[in-house]
DNA sequence: AATAATGAAGGTCAAAGAAAGTCAAAACAG
DNA sequence: CTGTTTTGACTTTCTTTGACCTTCATTATT
């Protein structure tokens, strides 16, 4: 079965595009809309439209209160480089490492293709060994990769 | 008596010839349908639909969750499928790596632009670790960026 | 005018549910 | 006897649900 959560992300990204990445929704029409309970679309908001997925929230409770989306827009290169220097750090999970390539795939940074790529390169399943050192590993080569992205430019 | 395993994986062939080679599945909902342990499935998947056998697999647990079967056109793919069987084993030096991707890209099995990301995966400074175990790691990660490329048909 | 009550939002958190993964022991086939 | 298959207990990950909490605007009361 398709997920909803998965639905009311698409949902909420198509009204996004036709807001030109600004909107506005009220948490309980939106879950009367999709019949579920109205904390799922905290579930949704919490775990696709974090900072980290490059969205940022803002609320007000009470009568007439609202939940607003706002896509963060940032600069390429200002966040490639944020990565390298200091995001990425010295060691990092398969979950954020995945997390971070989707996003640069998201935001049109890279091709599927070399997401793809690069998600390959960085699985627990891929570096294979057992061991502490697999955060640090992934960090590196992570680092890595993004850097010769960097290098592109222009083609 | 014919053994459960052979079984199920002549009907997953089955299914993937019906649907070109890619095909979604639900763990449970299959081994219901075989009346055998969940885990079997994992075990057909892991020796019959490895990736030496020509298949690549991926997955999601949780609510909504399934697995992914995807066909690796293997003789289109002979030669980065010997690669990855038997070409690279199990420890590879950063100079044989680098030859190998060398090769690729002169031979158009990868464009100039996934070459360079795949070389600044594999080099000695992007695995970082000063270690005997950097061989082994470059393989494993070498290997499975090369499997991501045979995947990517018609993508 | 100041305060109290009401109702309309949204927020939090934890439990339950729905998958898939792992691993090793037991069973079986050759 | 040896290698493969089958089973099942336990784990991990992700989603859904519901009970309870907080905030705010409006309206009623003193």
């Amino acid at each position: 079965m398709a997920r909803l959560s998965d639905v009311i992300e698409k949902f909420i990204k198509s009204l996004l595009e036709e807001s030109e990445g600004e909107l506005e929704l009220q948490r309980n029409e939106l879950a009367d809309y999709f019949e579920c309970a109205p904390s799922q679309i905290n579930y949704v908001l919490a775990t696709r439209f974090s900072v980290s997925h490059g969205y940022y929230i803002e609320s007000r409770r009470g009568g007439g209160g609202y939940i607003r989306i706002v896509c963060l827009d940032v600069d390429k290169n200002n966040f490639l480089h944020y990565l390298v220097s200091e995001g990425i750090g010295s060691r990092i999970t398969e979950h954020d490492a995945l997390h971070i390539v989707q996003r640069l795939l998201e935001q049109n940074y890279i091709a599927p293709k070399s997401a793809g790529l690069i998600k390959s390169a960085i699985t627990d399943k891929a570096i294979g060994i057992p061991s502490t050192l697999k955060d640090t590993i992934r960090a590196n080569i992570l680092k890595s990769m993004i850097t010769a992205v960097m290098a592109w430019q222009g083609k």
